[in-house]
DNA sequence: TGCACTATTAACCATTTGGTTAAACAATGC
DNA sequence: GCATTGTTTAACCAAATGGTTAATAGTGCA
């Protein structure tokens, strides 16, 4: 029994298959229950099952609940802000940004609707920790071009006078919320999941009108 | 042992108080670490220490930790959905109404920090058993009136067009995600406490400004 | 074929955890 | 005073849970 599963030079077909197989296999299913139960109400023999595995197996490819956690965590943190840099570092003017931003943040998390609740959730539970890691891995997002740009944009007029982490909160806060409160909000709104589907994704186009009427001149 | 605890004729002073007295400090405590831990990180155990008393008694007062979490999230919602109605569904003008709403949605949540996250979390975790409460408890807060406005707004041509649900979706984000998300918004913003507080805090100015711009013909 | 190594499992273990019991301790009514 | 009723506790219990062990099966290679 040893953990280290490093793929050596031999060709090794059938075997290298069914070890990735597995080790695939336990992430996603890891990846769901954790996402949906977080990683307090999450049980390793129901990861187990769900991989069509052995809770032994389990522990055999990630030591320990927490070890497999912080994989699943930092998979998540990673791709919840690497989606930040690209567009919010990248030459676009600043009202394409925005709709840019809005339209590939909304699209990702249509995909991943349990993400963000996931992340805020455990964040919180444990925000030294998790935070730090946040910082290391990626690199903290580096919002500074986008600010540049907010304060370039008042300056010459072009826009109302508004600190750049409001707009951001803003921006953010409206992609993100309805997703995290989803269940509050249809039941609020009494809308059924289709209208609700058709709400989000009315967003991608409403929520960049909405910045771009508040902020402009 | 039994449990009905309900207050007869009898003056009964010292044991009165000393019972009420526990039970209020069995709430507080389970509040604070259901808030702070949710569901199913929080323990009974724990609880009670924090209640300065044993386990027992706490099983005593309130029979079961679900029993007991029933409790803790009925007031939650309570607190929560109460503040929609009066404002919402009064009198004032559309833009005084958003106005009143955010100010006083952003006050309240910055008493209560922890109580959206909550919420959302653990409504998330078991969306139709909570949202079925949700109706039957205070009645599901009622926004026709809110949203009539909006459309008669609309039509006098006074607001540009926009669906009620999004205007409130979007109100709603920008008052409540900044709370939800506030460690890693603080952490992606990198700004510290204090500074935090102070962008919280100017979002009771900010967001309707920014909301009534965004709006207005 | 047999050796070395990995993958997988069933059974097991220690701790945690929600919950219970029986007894001690007030406080009150009579 | 004493029986009654409500409050509080220490000790206990069974189930759940994260984690381990030892044995088994599978695979490449000499």
């Amino acid at each position: 029994m040893q953990l280290n599963k490093k793929v050596n030079g031999t060709s090794w077909t059938s075997s290298r298959e069914k070890e990735e197989g597995t080790e695939q296999k336990i992430i996603a299913a890891a990846r769901g229950i954790f996402q949906r139960k977080g990683m307090a109400g999450a049980r390793m023999e129901e990861i187990a099952k769900a991989a069509g595995i052995n809770k032994a197996l389990l522990h055999y490819y990630f030591r320990s609940k927490e070890k497999l956690f912080e994989v699943i965590m930092s998979e998540a943190k990673m791709q919840m802000l690497s989606r930040l840099h690209p567009i919010l570092g990248g030459d676009d003017s600043l009202f394409i940004k925005i709709e840019k931003f809005v339209e590939s943040y909304i699209s990702f998390v249509t995909e991943n609707p349990l993400l963000p609740g996931f992340i805020l959730h455990e964040i919180t539970m444990n925000p030294e920790k998790i935070s730090e890691q946040l910082i290391k891995k990626g690199g903290r997002p580096n919002l500074s071009k986008f600010f540049q740009q907010v304060e370039s944009e008042i300056k010459k007029k072009n826009i109302i006078a508004i600190q750049p982490e409001q707009l951001f909160m803003n921006m953010l806060s409206m992609c993100v919320f309805p997703f995290v409160g989803r269940p509050m909000l249809q039941t609020v709104l009494n809308v059924n999941d289709k209208k609700f589907n058709q709400l989000l994704a009315d967003r991608k186009k409403e929520i960049p009108k909405f910045i771009i009427n508040a902020i402009k001149r």
